[in-house]
DNA sequence: GAATCGCTTCAAACCGCTTTGGATAGCCAA
DNA sequence: TTGGCTATCCAAAGCGGTTTGAAGCGATTC
């Protein structure tokens, strides 16, 4: 059943009841009634791959997601993300398009999916000191929001992103304040902006209470259970331990505990771990009391945020650059305590 | 830069271009050579919507992903299973559409998908028992491939699947030569298809060394940490607890061991644990030697088979049902050991 | 020399919708 | 009566490709 068939169905011409459906004023609101009755008693459904080519919109969206050479980006942060901004693509009907591609296709990639037309909008994931995907987007013209941020980007650019600085920063000083002050830092992979941030707001709170950095304390890596585990044993092994750690993810911060547990000390007591905690909804941080201390910011949430902005960007593109900081929650559990007396 | 404007340029019409671009034997070759640079040298790229409509073909697969009311799909292995999919369909030239879309919506989803013509087929995750979406695709003629199987369906299907029977038949059989007698299953959710194959492969291993179901020592639940944490510490009270523990999940794994190791008890010497690995680009069970012994089997693997088989029947129709079932790999790690004197 | 054939190429229809630019009819003011 | 509006509706032209049916043309065949 398609519009044709369904004007002369109703003796009316395809204009019309394209009219009708759509919304338009020229329309009688009878006929409007009739023809909408007509479309749902024939279960008539448009043609999208039509709409498409005659609108000469896309309505649909992309995510390019690079494979695993330098950093693995499928992960459980990206899919919570992805969840989030489609529920917000299928309530807009706008379809999301995932395109997994070798890295050093990832330029290429997005060029055709501007010149072909697949897609009137992308997210940036994950992005780098100097994200060179920026320029490109703008130099070919595709609407982007970044989820994340890109120091040293030349111009303004949408993004959404968590306040990660602050989010270490307090995270530290909440450690400082218990008489913390060998704090490890178990950080993600540190050409992400994200994990830079981090390191500064962890350094910045050190700074503020006169402690300088120790490069023994601070670890940069994939953030994998195995990867925690291994940090924190390294960290735990030093003549001078520290007696808390901060660890980037939930997922590393599982391995720092088992390195803990696994030195036959006791989280909480004899070392305390903070994590930070994207809200995954399969890797919640306890039930109603967390397990761990953490900050917390749902990354669906971020995703739901991404989406929106993207839809409104493609709506509107003479809007100027659109930013939303999230700050995330101090969330107190039992992972943390006064340190230890020397 | 559209075909007309090419093919002006060449001083061709468009479809002498059209064929020479897409390999038709009616055209000359010396033409279709000075077409080819001609494209190149313009950056010519045909606009895939016109495509779509013109050839009447989505060149787009979809994924229904119903958000989390009963059960949350979204989860890492979700993510690996779209990693390996995704790239078969990009070296295809098919999107990979991703609905996020609510439980109640999920057949109005596949039928508007249909109708629509957003996808020429789609693939089916997390199957359940008697699952309603095998016989709705088969009746709305969407090509389908399911990840798993549905014990129940009426008629063959194409599926893609793991053999979960067996797996946790032989990780049992390991546990019981090596001396455990009451061994714990922390199962998946088992309304889900491969946490029913999974239960009748343990209770079988256990039923032909003619030990009985002790239905204390038998966990049904979401995979997620705090769930097998939970559910391994629950066990490890009972009068008398297992010596031993099977795990559907790297993550449940995970909890588990936290319980073990919070009961003062040492993995692979007073419990030992053996878990199904999907061998998660971002969740290794270790790097040299595997942290826990495990039935492994890759999910972006299966992504892969699935995705190349989708494709397949999308070209053919009228072959037969296809099926793949995988074996998994028993890997021995370090969680397992003899069981210990009573 | 005419008919046939294979190789190339092209004009035009088509895919299913949106949208532009009328056309028609009813109604009211002049 | 007539011109001007307004309210409805429609024919036709796109959107940018693919595909059908036909035609031009030199070579071959009879």
């Amino acid at each position: 059943m398609n519009l044709k068939e369904l004007a002369t169905k109703l003796g009316l011409s395809p204009t019309t009841v394209s009219r009708a459906l759509n919304g338009y004023p020229e329309v009688n609101e009878a006929t409007r009634a009739r023809v909408i009755a007509a479309a749902k008693r024939h279960n008539y459904h448009p043609n999208t791959r039509a709409i498409r080519l005659a609108t000469g919109r896309a309505m649909a969206v992309g995510h390019v997601i690079p494979i695993a050479t330098r950093h693995e980006i499928v992960n459980p942060v990206f899919a919570d993300f992805i969840a989030g901004a489609g529920e917000i693509y299928s309530r807009n009907d706008y379809d999301m398009i995932l395109s997994v591609v070798a890295d050093e296709d990832e330029e290429a990639t997005y060029r055709s999916l501007k010149s072909k037309g697949n897609v009137d909008g992308v997210i940036i994931h994950a992005p780098r000191l100097n994200d060179a995907r920026i320029p490109l987007l703008r130099e070919i013209g595709l609407p982007f929001v970044v989820h994340g941020r890109s120091t040293g980007a030349a111009e303004p650019y949408n993004w959404v992103d968590v306040n990660n600085r602050r989010a270490f920063q307090r995270a530290t000083e909440f450690l400082l304040d218990l008489g913390h002050v060998r704090i490890g830092l178990v950080n993600g992979l540190e050409f992400m902006d994200f994990a830079i941030r981090r390191r500064t707001g962890y350094l910045d709170a050190l700074a503020a209470r006169g402690i300088g950095p120790d490069p023994s304390l601070m670890f940069s890596g994939e953030m994998t259970e195995f990867s925690g585990y291994r940090a924190s044993q390294a960290m735990l092994a030093l003549p001078r331990p520290p007696t808390a750690i901060l660890c980037s993810s939930m997922i590393s911060g599982m391995g720092a505990r088992r390195a803990v547990e696994g030195a036959g000390l006791v989280i909480g007591r004899d070392i305390s771990i903070i994590i930070h905690d994207d809200d995954l909804s399969y890797m919640k941080n306890g039930e109603d009391v967390p397990i761990f201390t953490a900050t917390r910011s749902s990354v669906r949430e971020a995703g739901r945020l991404a989406a929106e902005m993207l839809l409104h960007v493609i709506a509107h593109p003479d809007a100027g650059p659109q930013q939303r900081l999230l700050e995330a929650e101090l969330i107190i559990g039992q992972s943390t305590g006064p340190a230890p007396k020397a």
